[in-house]
DNA sequence: AAATTAATGTCGCAC
DNA sequence: GTGCGACGTTAATTT
């Protein structure tokens, strides 16, 4: 830990004043020393950004929070929004310059060839920190636990439902859960974690025709689409592809 | 701009040495002084995090970054990735309170309800900003730059393809560009502004078995797929269902 | 490296 | 609000 907690213990106080600036090539040496040291660094201030790259892009003038992480990752945070409004994925490189007087701040990779480019007019405060974290996030509710669902429990697909596989190879991809029903017909079941549109109904017949042509099938393949619940526009296409639907969560609801 | 610029001047400096936390109270106080007066806050420390919401999740203690925006978003930032290893969306609620000699930071929302529950047993620094940004990001090489493309020079279809309408409506949804070719056969295109997969064949089957049905065509309707390139799936897929793949860019190559 | 799909996806727009 | 599709989607997994 730095210095940094008590320091802006004063910060926060009453009256926030208007300070000096520490002088960007200060800024700029604090920065390059938090990224060389393996640290997190964010950066409060007003800048400009670019970015060239999958696309290309600019932003104009406005109070921004930049986040340098050790492993590369580079976020532009506006005031709004869940997402950054610039950004480098990981595996990135940054250069920190003083370039006419502004802090310029650049961050790259290859393969794709991408740029990120942040000058600063001002700086409110850069800040470096040591964020070693240990933990796996564990997280439930997915699809993966409504597979395990299903497959301990195959009757809440219907009656005598046998699974047989998951991640069943076809031509057009894995099948989610692949087994037979009561009459050993061939089951194909697709499942999603939220309601489903059009496309999961899309996702499902791809496996299905597949399914059809690699095993030369005489009688007709089941595909049951297997989510909290689907949209109009999903359950008509159900119909007119002749597939079926079986509302379910990921997990047991509460009532 | 507030006093921390120069106070954390000496936190970067060359001599690191743990300092004594603010008091867990004093930073309550801070941040909810942030939230309230419509400032970003940031709190670095070591905490735990749980969610409860679309799904549930919880991580273990580890140092991360949180971010408290003017909107309501919120967001947990560890020392890997682009993605927030926790959040809660804009138009969320925030609460901060001092629970066990512990610094609790609740952010909910309803519809659908969630919740996520951050507590810090340490804390390095908080830090309020004013971050207004009246920009807007100015972006280009997107889907809309594709279209824009094509409609200025309909042949990088093929000769003589003349487009009648953007956004036309078929019962599976709008097609990007609806047209004719040069025999007056209906022609329904879809843009890609990368690569496709399988799923953007789907896509535009959709639409043109949607739009066969609609018109009671007696004559095929031909599905062109745009993009600057397609996987042998998508491929294969667009030639079993008997549609067609023009290579483009959204923007004109360098070379 | 390429392909495929899940995601607490998020975001924006149309209805 | 729901529905639908784009996104510099990102991330994980497998080939």
């Amino acid at each position: 830990m730095t210095e940094t907690g008590t320091s802006q213990e004063s910060a926060a106080g009453e009256d926030r004043k208007p300070v000096v600036d520490p002088s960007h090539e200060r800024a700029r040496q604090r920065i390059a020393r938090g990224v060389d040291h393996g640290e997190m660094v964010t950066v409060v201030g007003r800048c400009t950004v670019e970015y060239d790259g999958r696309a290309t892009s600019t932003l104009g003038p406005g109070e921004r929070l930049l986040i340098l992480k050790p492993d590369g990752t580079a976020l532009v945070h506006t005031d709004e929004g869940h997402q950054p409004v610039n950004w480098q994925p990981p595996g990135s490189t940054h250069e920190v310059e003083v370039v006419d007087g502004r802090l310029y701040i650049e961050s790259h990779r290859t393969g794709p060839d991408e740029e990120l480019q942040v000058t600063f007019e001002e700086i409110q405060h850069v800040t470096r920190v040591d964020v070693t974290d240990p933990e796996d996030l564990s997280l439930s509710g997915t699809e993966a636990d409504l597979r395990e669902r299903v497959l301990a429990n195959p009757d809440l697909i219907e009656p005598r439902f046998e699974p047989r596989s998951t991640e069943r190879q076809t031509p057009a991809g894995a099948v989610d859960i692949y087994g037979e029903d009561e009459a050993g017909r061939a089951v194909v079941v697709e499942l999603k974690r939220r309601r489903v549109g059009p496309d999961a109904v899309g996702q499902l017949d791809r496996y299905v025709q597949a399914l059809a042509r690699d095993l030369h099938a005489d009688r007709k393949i089941r595909g049951i689409l297997v989510a909290p619940s689907a949209t109009d526009r999903a359950q008509q296409l159900l119909a007119q592809k002749g597939h079926e639907f079986v509302a379910l969560e990921p997990e047991p609801s509460d009532s």
